[in-house]
DNA sequence: GCGCACAATATTGTATGCAATATGCGGATG
DNA sequence: CATCCGCATATTGCATACAATATTGTGCGC
């Protein structure tokens, strides 16, 4: 996997643009996990300096989905075992409230943006773009999260989606690859009728779920992320 | 309030270094909300170029506890009314739980680390620093979350204590002045009794009553900075 | 005396150059 | 032939110079 695009884009990025977008791509999974972001070709992609590039990439490494080693350079994080556990059990703690609230504030308004969201993430997956369907699956929450007019919590969740995004490409399993949308239609449908109770346990179930797709299995956690890259090869 | 020091501190500090030094002593309410953080100046007092500022102060302000105006500068940040409210919403959210978890994992090291902090605490406090007082109840509580294994909860709640000490360096009000050390002494019991429900309805009402112990009417939210400026001299 | 425009100053934003460090290759050596 | 050491190269770390922008002070006109 490279980052070399054909041609170089415009000059103007600033650092949060750059920051998104690099953001963006993790979350479709066009960057996979342990991928290299060098500052002079990340430089040369966007035609700024090192400066606005280091920028952004300290400002993903402070939501812990790039990882900076020192003198050695930025990758995409691969967060542990244990620490995709962590994730999704934070997110099953704070999530089915956040659903709750949601649900007590919606307006119709909200509810027809959700229902959008539903309908590009089927059209993304018709279209074969997973990543993309990933992406727009991953802002359904968080549109959740803004909903229930509490910005400390969306905060908190956004960067929980990102790594989400990143733990579902390090261990997702493939056997169940049941789609997630009938999930989120139930959700909407709870949170449109105000039901806060119905909607803070759809959200859990909803998460209980994703978490047992996961291959979350005892490794050893030394050298785990070796041990991750060596795996894909040993099965056949 | 100025930032400029007798002497010059060494040159060996770190961006992470200036980062938790300023940390701290935001913590310790030495640097009220508002206050200008000049980046020459910092540079000049630990004797590092600006980048290094630069970085710290990013990371600074990626915890909420530094806020940076483009072309202005960075200032401590003064989290408005809403969020106060929304910081301890979540606080109330996570910490009874994880005091929880605490309460399972703990073994005597941990409590003995406990009790050493409140020791700590105490002897601060009657020294009149109330600022270091302050700090260590933060830790008192980061000390908690530490102990449930839960590093993912850890570093949010480390973030939101951060702010906390913010929140309360605005909206504390001083007809409370409740010294919190008894909460934080039954907490070690029910911790060290590994009772998980006890632990968890303590941490619960302990952060009510910190919560309550603001003063969270209304206020204009317009320029508060300034009126919160000049309030202070408005007394006498 | 008051208000406004403009200039001077100070501070931040960005780029770039040099230094420090890790990595990989090649030759020497056992 | 394998291993180890040292050098060449590439990349990041840090500092500084320059550009852009906000703020403040001054003077002019009214």
């Amino acid at each position: 996997m490279t980052l070399t695009t054909a041609k170089s884009v415009a000059a103007n990025a600033t650092a949060n643009t750059i920051a998104q977008a690099l953001s963006r791509a993790i979350h479709e999974h066009r960057l996979a996990p342990g991928t290299k972001l060098g500052e002079d070709e990340l430089s040369d992609i966007y035609g700024v300096s090192r400066t606005i590039v280091r920028t952004a990439l300290q400002s993903l490494a402070h939501q812990q989905i790039v990882e900076i080693k020192r003198n050695r350079g930025a990758f995409v994080a691969q967060p542990s075992l244990a620490k995709a556990q962590e994730v999704f059990e934070v997110r099953e703690l704070l999530e089915p409230r956040t659903a709750r609230a949601a649900a007590l504030h919606a307006t119709p308004a909200d509810i027809a943006l959700l229902k959008d969201h539903i309908t590009q993430e089927h059209a993304a997956m018709d279209a074969g773009e997973s990543g993309r369907a990933l992406y727009l699956s991953g802002k359904f929450h968080l549109e959740i999260a803004r909903m229930a007019k509490q910005q400390t919590i969306a905060d908190i969740i956004n960067v929980l989606i990102a790594r989400s995004s990143l733990i579902i490409a390090l261990y997702w399993r493939r056997e169940s690859a049941l789609c997630e949308s009938q999930a989120h239609h139930a959700l909407i449908n709870a949170i449109g009728d105000n039901n806060g109770a119905l909607s803070e346990e759809l959200m859990q179930s909803h998460l209980v779920d994703l978490h047992s797709a996961l291959n979350l299995k005892e490794l050893p956690a030394v050298e785990q992320d070796l041990r991750a890259m060596l795996l894909g090869d040993a099965k056949p």
